[in-house]
DNA sequence: CAGCGTTTCAAACGCGTGTTTTAATCGATC
DNA sequence: GATCGATTAAAACACGCGTTTGAAACGCTG
């Protein structure tokens, strides 16, 4: 068993714990027991529990992040190239539909979704931290670019309707797979597709209202 | 000292530190200590550190919930008595007012809105749950009366339309008071009033959008 | 095959946790 | 003022935690 064999298998269960219990409620013992190595090799590998986090997020977070600057900076190209502002629908789509297509990405992309859709509204600095920092440029980016698109609002304006487009985004990243009324009177969830286009309907549409 | 006085005082200890920290990062030496109380005073009062949650939650979110009842009620007699339909904006500010104004209600009012509202989107069964059990009468009338608002919105699509909702309010709730991007060239956040009347033009307009 | 850096392993360390125990103290009632 | 249940207090309990240690096993290089 390779080194790269172990450091993969632990960043792949300490994902799924962290994502299904939280960081402070997930043991190293439980991690390395999923991932059938020795409880030592967390620290031998990564250092401690918090830089096995930093290591979890950063490994699926930066290509993500790569992602969505790619897609935001062809909006705004494409709007430059013929002289008009970009659409806030557009830009809305370059940040939101990366990040939750990507769930379907593979085994442990829709933990990790979770996870980091958690983190927006966590209580302990040590996750907050280190999420809200690897997120910030992208984030900043976002922001402005959607000053381009609603140059009319006030950027207070803008910034708050914004937190309410980030609050519905994590709140289905880490709560659509287990809907809140249980019932068989409750509707069906919506698939994937389907969900990110309703919550991109539902975000242009508020962040485009009159004030 | 009274026991009323041990109990409350253990009551807003806990409160203020399961917001600020969460439900496992907070010891109960710590709440004990915050409180002037003696360590053992917890599991006499309440039984356990789980039961003191509880009592933390209920002491505020039952009455909270009757009068978001009252408010939703209210909304649909006067709709039933001119015969329309009630209005979506109307049940919306029903449900998120109470809970949004509930802040500036005296200390720790901001600090309970906090945690519940990090609490929908909890990883932890003993919180989520205890919340959960406890709100979800008042959600289900809220979903409800929604229906009779939007009848041409297919149950599916209301439903995520309301995720997003509680999810753009949940976000306001828990993060309101820490801005994410903390520049000198950040916008200035909204003030309370203002800010719980763009979260409903918001919502409204993401509920009332074209299919 | 010897030597050596890397990785794995079992065990233990020190610490903080929620809870329990046992005794002391308080406050009302007879 | 004595009595008795309710409350407070200090101490200890058993347990799980993240981390560290030192030796064993591995895999490569000469």
């Amino acid at each position: 068993m390779s080194q790269f064999d172990t450091k993969t298998r632990i960043l792949d269960a300490g994902e799924h714990l962290f994502a299904r219990d939280g960081f402070h409620n997930t043991s190293l013992r439980a991690i390395t027991s999923l991932a059938k190595v020795n409880l030592a090799a967390v620290n031998y590998h990564f250092g401690s529990k918090e830089a096995l986090l930093q290591a979890v997020i950063e490994r699926r977070l930066l290509p993500l992040n790569q992602l969505r600057k790619k897609q935001i900076d062809a909006v705004l190209a494409a709007a430059a190239a013929t002289g008009a502002a970009p659409s806030a629908k557009a830009l809305l789509r370059a940040f939101i539909e990366p990040t939750l297509a990507f769930r379907s990405a593979g085994p442990g992309a829709q933990d990790f979704i979770a996870l980091i859709g958690r983190s927006m509204s966590e209580p302990d600095e040590t996750v907050r931290n280190c999420f809200i920092g690897l997120v910030l440029p992208n984030f900043r980016l976002f922001f402005e670019s959607l000053q381009l698109a609603l140059p009319q609002l006030p950027s207070a304006v803008l910034m708050a309707r914004v937190q309410f487009t980030l609050g519905a985004m994590s709140h289905v990243m880490c709560t659509s797979h287990k809907p809140i009324i249980n019932d068989p009177s409750a509707p069906k969830p919506l698939d994937d597709t389907t969900l990110i286009e309703q919550l991109l309907q539902f975000v242009t549409s508020g962040l485009e209202a009159p004030q």
